[in-house]
DNA sequence: TAGCATAATGACAACCGGTTTCACTATCGT
DNA sequence: ACGATAGTGAAACCGGTTGTCATTATGCTA
């Protein structure tokens, strides 16, 4: 990840991006950013999202109330991450669980996109115990 | 699925969307349902597709060129589709092909939604040879 | 059948996340 | 120092979706 030009604004969303530790809207990581760096954009914010994306630093991992939410991950190999759909927290999933989906589906005719399910939605433990409280 | 009132209209779209064999947006329901409810506004089919996916007849299945697409399933058990990303094509897949990745999130302390994993993005054999003719 | 209560409708406006535009600025190579 | 160019941010814009509200269709009751 060369700084490359523009140093401070792109070292400020990386420091907030990688503090966060869990999946983050473009615009929580903005907002997170502007305390080291002020006059930091919400475009650029989204900008940088795009790239990091490109150069997959990052990937998609579905939407909270209506953004669409991203995570950070170095693994460069096969895999795939669990998403709270509530808190944002992440893990990395062992091996490749979903293997036998892809089998299944590919005796069906279909070749299942497994960059697109590099997170899978589900619910952590403290959300699901404060869900039931709730109930 | 109880036509309740105004029947024309529900009828319109539900004959619409039993045709289409395929993931669909909403606005591509509505352009379907016109041709034999010409009235019938497009507020409408957004209303009725949200009761649909409240009854459990259709699921969200992604989106496609920024709108949500969804699917019309009358499957009531537990059960995963396949949706070509590209054509809307679906399949059904045998058995539960996410028993290992549940497991799998489990283990890291994650329950995994399986409502929200109903359809599953993939890409059908005949969008797949056209992408390699168009590389 | 007439009349009423209310679910349903549709034109339109508002909303909202995200993208594009464009004049301006920071950085690099020379 | 200076020109070339990548990067920036405020604001306009876009398209899907949701809210508003007056009107209409439907079922129920008398």
């Amino acid at each position: 990840m060369e700084p490359g030009r523009n140093r401070k604004n792109r070292m400020a969303l990386l420091e907030a991006g990688r503090s966060m530790n869990r999946a983050f809207s473009v615009r929580e990581l903005h907002t997170a950013a502007r305390d080291a760096a002020p006059r930091l954009g919400l475009t650029t914010a989204y900008r940088t999202m795009e790239r990091w994306r490109e150069e997959g630093w990052a990937e998609e991992a579905g939407t909270r109330s209506g953004e669409a939410v991203y995570v950070l991950c170095a693994a460069q190999g096969h895999h795939h991450h669990v998403v709270c759909v509530d808190c944002g927290a992440t893990a990395l999933l062992e091996g490749c669980a979903l293997e036998p989906a892809r089998e299944s589906a590919r005796t069906a005719g279909f070749d299942l996109l497994d960059a697109a399910l590099g997170s899978l939605p589900a619910r952590c433990q403290a959300c699901a115990g404060a869900d039931e409280q709730s109930a």
